[in-house]
RNA sequence: GUGGGUGUAGCUCAGUUGGUUAGAGCGCCAGAUUGUGGCUCUGGAGGCCGUGGGUUCAACUCCCACCAUUCACCCCA
């Protein structure tokens, strides 16, 4: 390799070829959002370190191990962020979103940055598109979200992706729990693997996730949080399934969903895929009604979730969904020789002002050679500018698709192609 | 952090038990066609064979290390 200086491990280039792609689903999901009363925020790539600590939670895989973290040169800690609702909760606390009119509904697309392995749908720059919805408490708010999602999913053409839904409770709810699950796994703590003792410790709810084959036969009948959350969260989270339901969305409910994050309680979802790698959640999300109070503001209800753009294409292409191609150019034109040449930039110039994409010769090639590349470009028409249409003023009209040309006054080419792609577009 | 797979041209890949000057297809450039694309034909550019060390008369080929990449574990989007 001549190019020794290569991209980072676990980022990419997302090349010309591929972009529609990005397009297609960023669009699709911004008007998605629209419709649903949601307005796009932007936030920043780097935060203070502290935000990730107390908002996503210092007992997570993401702030203990996987965080891009650095000191600038005022000596402040810095983190790139892992994920986009801690930006957007101090965003809604600096800014007084509590002062807007309530509900404050935002979306955002955003790139995010964890220092893991990579492998398959899994990088460590990638790309999230989310939803933040803060000020209301009730199913509706989960119900909506919820369905946003599902009719984004829809709206690209992805089918078959499950639904999974808890409930995780409310700090209260948990405490009580983590009582049970405590005497329950502690004359087993012995036998469990050495991620479980660290749980045991710090989060025993995660040892519910544990894949290791040996702790799942030591913990089986383990009592699941669902099944002791208190009477307020169980009736919200009867009403989010009733709801549900009755909407004609399809879920299933999976016990042992807890989510990495610690800002999450009552409802968690995720949508996963099965033929995408090991990395199946294409996109999670659920309630953090404590996650405002604990980065400074007041308290606050949210929900949102987010989705994994790269996550969303593999399964988009792995379904052999077919996204738009863009629009091939209107025109190329063509030149010979040097007096031609700056007669055809102003013609380029002009179709240009005039709304035409205009491919325009500039390597001085044979007209072979520039017809050739007209094709490659996919050229829908062709004109080639020498000494004798500068005189005439008519050119040669070359139809790419079927090869006709038909001569026309030059004057009169740009209204030509305007109409022509009006009939076609 | 741990384990497996793979590193040869821009891309996809051949390369014999180790044996002269490392190949194909696609792509790129030019010409056949001195003012008109697609098909065809001809030619050309493009390689530290991932890097470093070792074995050998001889290494793309065998051995070791490192690096990169990929899949998986963990965890997550």
């Amino acid at each position: 390799m001549k190019m020794s200086i290569k991209a980072p491990k676990g980022t990419r280039d997302i090349l010309p070829d591929e972009i529609h792609k990005w397009h297609y689903v960023e669009e699709k999901f911004s008007e998605i959002c629209k419709r649903f009363g949601y307005r796009e925020i932007r936030i920043p790539v780097f935060e203070h370190t502290e935000l990730f600590e107390r908002g996503v939670g210092d007992t997570t895989d993401i702030v203990q191990k996987e965080m891009y973290t650095f000191f600038d040169k005022g000596g402040r800690s810095i983190t790139l962020r892992p994920e986009g609702t801690a930006g957007v909760a101090r965003s809604y606390i600096e800014n007084g979103m509590a002062s807007w009119p309530q509900p404050v509904k935002l979306f955002y697309n955003i790139t995010a940055y964890r220092y893991e392995n990579v492998q398959k749908g899994r990088y460590r720059e990638f790309h999230q598109l989310g939803v933040e919805l803060f000020g209301s408490a009730k199913p509706d708010a989960d119900v909506e979200v919820i369905s946003l999602l599902y009719l984004f999913l829809e709206s690209v053409g992805i089918r078959g992706l499950s639904l999974n839904l808890n409930s995780i409770g409310c700090p209260s709810c948990r405490a009580e729990y983590n009582r049970i699950l405590k005497a329950f796994i502690e004359p087993k703590l012995e036998r469990l693997c050495e991620d479980c003792k660290n749980r045991y410790q710090r989060n025993p709810l995660r040892i519910l996730d544990c894949k290791e084959q040996g702790c799942i036969n030591e913990l089986q009948g383990i009592p699941y949080l669902l099944d002791h959350i208190c009477d307020d969260c169980a009736e919200h989270f009867e009403k989010v399934k009733e709801k549900l339901t009755a909407m004609g969305i399809p879920f299933t409910v999976d016990k042992k969903i807890v989510r990495g994050l610690d800002y999450y309680n009552r409802t968690v979802f995720e949508f996963v895929s099965k033929n995408i790698g090991s990395q199946g959640t294409v996109c999670g999300g659920g309630r953090y009604d404590g996650l405002i109070e604990s980065v400074g503001g007041s308290p606050t209800p949210g929900i949102g979730f987010a989705l994994g753009i790269e996550r969303l294409l593999l399964e988009m292409d792995s379904q052999g969904i077919n996204v738009p191609l863009p629009p091939s150019p209107d025109i190329f034109v063509g030149v010979i020789g040097d007096k031609a040449n700056l007669f055809a930039e102003n013609l380029a110039l002009k179709l240009r002002a005039g709304g035409i994409t205009c491919h325009k010769d500039i390597m001085e090639r044979s007209v072979s050679a520039q017809m050739k590349y007209a094709n490659k470009l996919n050229a829908r028409f062709v004109v080639i500018i020498g000494d004798n249409e500068v005189e005439s003023g008519k050119v040669e009209l070359k139809d790419m698709s079927t090869g006709e040309t038909r001569m026309i006054n030059i004057d009169t080419l740009q209204d030509r192609l305007k109409k022509f792609k009006q009939v076609n577009s």
